[in-house]
DNA sequence: TTCTATTGTTAGACGAGTCTAACAATATTC
DNA sequence: GAATATTGTTAGACTCGTCTAACAATAGAA
């Protein structure tokens, strides 16, 4: 079982992760940087996660996340693309805003929500009736305030069929 | 401009106004029950709230929101039911897991997520081809894990017009 | 009205996470 | 290899929101 961490724990595992993925040197400095916090807080949330077992952490040397905190860490990574992924593909919202929205929902959306966002995304990906037309639909109403004409057209249909 | 307000005193101002709003006694007891915290959290919240000008609040008396703790209870309670509602329509999840979910997000989620939330709701709902047949393909992907026959149909149609 | 139950408050402790200031180790440069 | 710059750590303060324990006010029943 993933053990339960806090929000702010599982942005430390996060963020180390994510510096190793992109080969960048995981040192205090560069979390804290990440996170937009000082040194001192870094080198308190490792210690706190290396009492955990999740982090691997020689004073003043290099960071590792532990095969428990690497397991940890995908987790909330994966929850964080999935919920970055829908916004900005499904709901068409900018990379920056569906990445910060996605920092901060990660931590708090339930397991069942998290996956229902990620079948959405897939089927309307797989779908070639929910892509094409609906997601066109739906970028045409965002834009213009008001429903596409063909979606219009089929309420006067439906009202002619029930005549 | 709406006070910036923490997670948890978003919780009181939004227990606070839907008691209100349920015309149920809006008192301590009753806002430590709804929110799972005990009597003195309340009292102290609403010492923090009151100093804010967002609530009156008299010893021992009843509880009202000002008309500035109103309009950021509306706000926070706006939020919570734009979720809700995405959650259980859009993505067929139970009210429970809607709510419960909908309680966390409303504290973090953008403007603009919560916006294009709202309008993707609205457009499923306002077009027939949207609502219709997206909504019910999307339920039977849900249910059977594989897209809907009418899906597939159309990608051979869609190969065969390329070819 | 007096006794009791309920509700509300105050005081103070605690945990989580952050910060600053001061110090220590390591790297860099001359 | 000494002087300096950078990076990391420790110690301790602070905020936020919670809690328990003890006490105070109000409401309800006898």
């Amino acid at each position: 079982m993933v053990r339960e961490q806090t929000a702010s724990m599982e942005d430390y595992l996060e963020a180390i992760a994510n510096l190793r993925e992109e080969g960048k040197a995981v040192r205090v400095k560069q979390i804290s940087q990440v996170l937009h916090v000082k040194m001192p807080s870094v080198t308190s949330a490792l210690k706190k996660l290396s009492g955990e077992g999740l982090v691997r952490h020689e004073p003043y040397g290099y960071i590792e996340l532990t095969s428990q905190g690497d397991k940890a860490a995908k987790d909330v990574v994966g929850r964080h693309k999935a919920l970055s992924c829908f916004f900005s593909q499904a709901l068409d919202i900018d990379p920056g805003t569906a990445d910060e929205d996605a920092c901060k929902i990660e931590h708090v959306i339930s397991r069942l929500s998290l996956e229902r966002l990620t079948k959405f995304l897939q089927f309307t990906q797989a779908c070639p009736l929910g892509e094409a037309n609906f997601s066109k639909r739906y970028k045409y109403y965002l834009e213009h305030g008001e429903l596409p004409e063909e979606c219009l057209l089929r309420i006067s249909k439906v009202k002619k069929a029930s005549e």
